[in-house]
DNA sequence: TTGAATGCAAAAGATTTGCACCGTC
DNA sequence: GACGGTGCAAATCTTTTGCATTCAA
């Protein structure tokens, strides 16, 4: 689920990384939430990521806070979308990785835009401005709902 | 503060117009919120935007329901930032409008980068993706704290 | 006069923390 | 034993709604 094939050993070794370098430890249940992560669908939130995981017994708060220590090294990205509640996906260092949200059906499309992320950077350089993360949402139609609009009216 | 001379008249007319349209009214407060958000700087939230009118008598819920109305007619635009509580701003209906939020200071500074909205459009168009309106926040450093810490270590 | 609009207060949601107990080094 | 980790439940913070009353057309 994340892409190339090499990347969630990256994402585990990274993590026990940073774990590591803070003297903070590898438990069974964060190995379970970052499993889970690897091996389902994106854009899940913090409530399906605890409901997917309480028969095991992982406790929403320690959902919360792993989910909070993925961000804080970058393995994990959010998304605001349209709602109200936060959304997760692994392999948000992958760079050029952009998203459009479907406002009739909800889908999620990911996109990546190197041009753009070039833009971005440079833009960024010519104000002095150190970028380290970036969240780009563009909410419009998919195709089919588009399609199936121009046709209905 | 919202640029162009005449843009605040626009606006005016336009959330005017938004309301006739569906047989609401351009009520007293409403006209105090649209005036609030026209005069004063950006990047208010919800609550900032009560505290100044409630001495005016101006409720949070119609500050709040005023809100989504001009979010509705695309009038009003929403950042996200790091924190928790949304922060608004007037006149997201002009184009080519981005923001770089620094992470250490807070500071919020405006981009218009053209040519990185052409290559956004072309990229929908390609996959018939039909764009509404977008949301791009760049997290990172600006130029002072950028500076600082360089200096710093 | 009539239906929309308001402010208040409370509900509903989402996020975050305190704490007593558990597990690992 | 010390210290981090955990789940639970409660606290906090934000967003949203119900309702009796007021107000604009």
């Amino acid at each position: 689920m994340t892409g190339t094939p090499g990347a969630a050993e990256r994402i585990r070794a990274l993590f026990r990384a940073h774990l590591a370098a803070r003297g903070l430890r590898m438990t069974r249940p964060r190995e379970r939430i970052l499993e889970h992560l690897l091996r389902s669908r994106r854009h899940q939130s913090l409530d399906e990521i605890h409901r997917a995981l309480k028969a095991h017994g992982v406790g929403r708060a320690t959902v919360f806070r792993t989910l909070r220590m993925l961000e804080e090294c970058r393995l994990l990205g959010r998304l605001t979308g349209t709602g109200k509640a936060a959304r997760f996906e692994m392999g948000a260092e992958r760079p050029h990785h952009d998203h459009l949200l479907c406002v009739d059906c909800g889908r999620i499309v990911e996109v990546s835009w190197p041009g753009l992320e070039e833009l971005q950077a440079r833009g960024c350089r010519r104000l002095g401005f150190e970028p380290l993360w970036h969240r780009h949402e563009v909410f419009g139609r998919c195709a089919s709902c588009s399609k199936g609009r121009s046709r209905h009216g």
